[in-house]
DNA sequence: TGGTACGATGTAAACGATTACATCCAGCGG
DNA sequence: CCGCTGGATGTAATCGTTTACATCGTACCA
């Protein structure tokens, strides 16, 4: 495998004028720098991406960290960090969590070892807040980047929307169908995200003049047989309600089946909205109501806000918030 | 940022031995191994993976192309992958090359330029296959696996399931209630794999006595739009047809989704067959009837197989096939 | 006791780029 | 004709490890 110096001979030139060539400086004359590129082509050589990493200290690699690399939610995320990052001569490097802490741990490892320039945390954990480090923004932290979720206690960077808002709309909606008895399936307990999303349920419903009673608040997991069994769980009750709201579309579409399944018909007996709009949604049947949260998007302006910081070298606390929609299709209708 | 130099100094030994004892070798007294650990916690140094990798001239990291990371099917893939290198000390570079071949370029060259030791396709492009070294093994390629589909004229270390006996078994099932007129929607013309499936289609039908007409065979491009299209241009023509199998389950569910627009009574009016069995498979109304291909372990076994070759140092023109399995589910039922 | 063998440790040369600094040369003004 | 300037290029240090090889004791055997 041909290196610097073996191009460097060939065109009869140092390796420095090598290296400046093909970093494009300026600082080569028109002839040498022909000379130089005829000599890589007939060598066919590559730079070794290795040693300048090692000498340059940065990777031009950035860690996602995703809670569940199976989930479609996070994937389309994913693909916009990829674009951006591509376009930047930036790769990324994906660790599923699996919601597991230790997993977590062993990947954030990654940027102290310095195999990653910054991380991009997809879920609700940031890995390196620990002890008396929580709570505060600390300088020693790598570069990182929350989307979607969010730590309330740390100002840190993050892309994410309104969820208190975009909640308090799906519930209006509902609302403005004419239902009274509204179910909320939320994420996990400690996910702030979900936190939001239910506050701003309740807000609407209170707003309304209703009151959120204790049983008609259920935890799932954001998964389809999550959502399946919550909905089996309200259905248990003595009355059953006549519209659930679902923190994620997967839920949801657990919800329907699960409805279904219990011969209730759908949606003339029981509404369903969802959040997200992820593919499926629509795919459904009866098609989702839902959220629809630009995902694409939301990865797009993680990966730019994490190419500031890099090329910055300062975390700015900044938050930015997208705009989220109301996508009404066939599983909401009004109240019987 | 501490070095082994820091570490050496504080130990009172030299690199070499700090070096030694951080990985593992037996040649370190107790006292000394001891010593070195202690220096260690104290500065609070972490290897520079960076330097190591280019001294090794290993990255660890495994490139893994796929086609479309919003696919669900893959992203599972991937989680089976990611597991077993992440416990072997390796980790993931994701792409996606979105059926792109610049993209998959630019990827490839990646490993060239040494960011990563090896590559797992999920898609159909090897795409160093290229000119005169297609259609044979070229001892130049870089370490790498194909997993699900492959490439017909290369005898490329493979990971997937029989595909024809699959289809096969799905047509079966299908003959065997009842349906005569049997529509298959499939993926890329291009693809080997939709091919196999095709023609496991083809020879279940011959060998029933029935002939597979041109316009029942439909090419899609494995999304829920392409299935939903496809389908509705089924029902365009002058007679339907009782059943459909569909080459993946997202055009499964769109096509359910077209058919029900149509105002079909489902299943009793069109049975459906999916492929993969990803989870939303089960979530459909009705609920799909599918094969199930064992998702997880192909991305286990697609990255032991890249371990070995990058243990090795050789490529095994290995196929591995795995079991499949026929899951009946709703969506398919008696010929009317 | 001398030589040998072996285990523990140290020394220093890689790995392949980038880049600060030195050098060289041509052109130009005084 | 001299010295200065500035653009083009070369020289060599540097990044932080790993690892081949050298060295140094010590124990053991003849």
């Amino acid at each position: 495998m041909a290196n610097i110096k073996d191009v460097a001979r060939l065109a009869g030139v140092s390796v420095a004028t090598v290296s400046r060539t093909l970093d494009g400086s300026p600082k080569v004359a028109a002839a040498t720098r022909a000379r130089v590129l005829e000599a890589v082509a007939a060598c066919g050589y590559v730079t070794n991406a290795l040693a300048r990493n090692f000498r340059q200290r940065r990777t031009h690699t950035v860690l996602v960290l995703v809670p569940d690399i199976a989930n479609p939610f996070f994937s389309r995320i994913i693909r916009g960090i990829e674009r951006v990052a591509l376009e930047h001569g930036y790769r990324i490097l994906l660790g599923d969590t699996q919601y597991n802490a230790e997993r977590e741990r062993a990947y954030a490892a990654l940027v102290t070892q310095r195999q990653a320039d910054g991380i991009i945390c997809l879920g609700m954990n940031i890995p390196f807040a620990t002890g008396r480090s929580r709570s505060r923004l600390d300088p020693d932290w790598p570069p990182f980047v929350m989307a979607c979720e969010y730590d309330g206690e740390i100002p840190a960077p993050t892309v994410c929307i309104d969820n208190v808002r975009a909640a308090t709309e799906a519930t209006r909606h509902l609302l403005g169908l004419g239902h009274r008895d509204i179910a909320f399936i939320s994420g996990p307990r400690a996910s702030p995200l979900c936190r939001d999303r239910l506050a701003g349920f309740t807000e609407a419903m209170t707003a309304a003049g209703l009151r959120v009673r204790r049983e008609r608040v259920r935890y799932g997991d954001f998964s389809l047989a999550g959502g399946h069994q919550q909905m089996r769980a309200l259905l248990g009750g003595a009355r059953t309600p006549s519209a659930v709201f679902c923190a994620n579309d997967e839920m949801a579409i657990g919800a329907l089946r699960a409805a279904r399944q219990a011969g209730l018909a759908l949606p003339r007996e029981l509404s369903i909205v969802g959040f997200d709009d992820i593919a499926f949604a629509e795919f459904a049947t009866p098609a989702l109501t839902t959220i629809r949260q630009p995902r694409e998007q939301i990865g797009v302006r993680s990966m730019q806000l994490m190419l500031e910081i890099l090329r910055d070298g300062q975390q700015p606390g900044r938050r930015i918030v997208l705009a989220h929609e109301l996508v009404v299709r066939e599983s909401s209708v009004a109240a019987p």
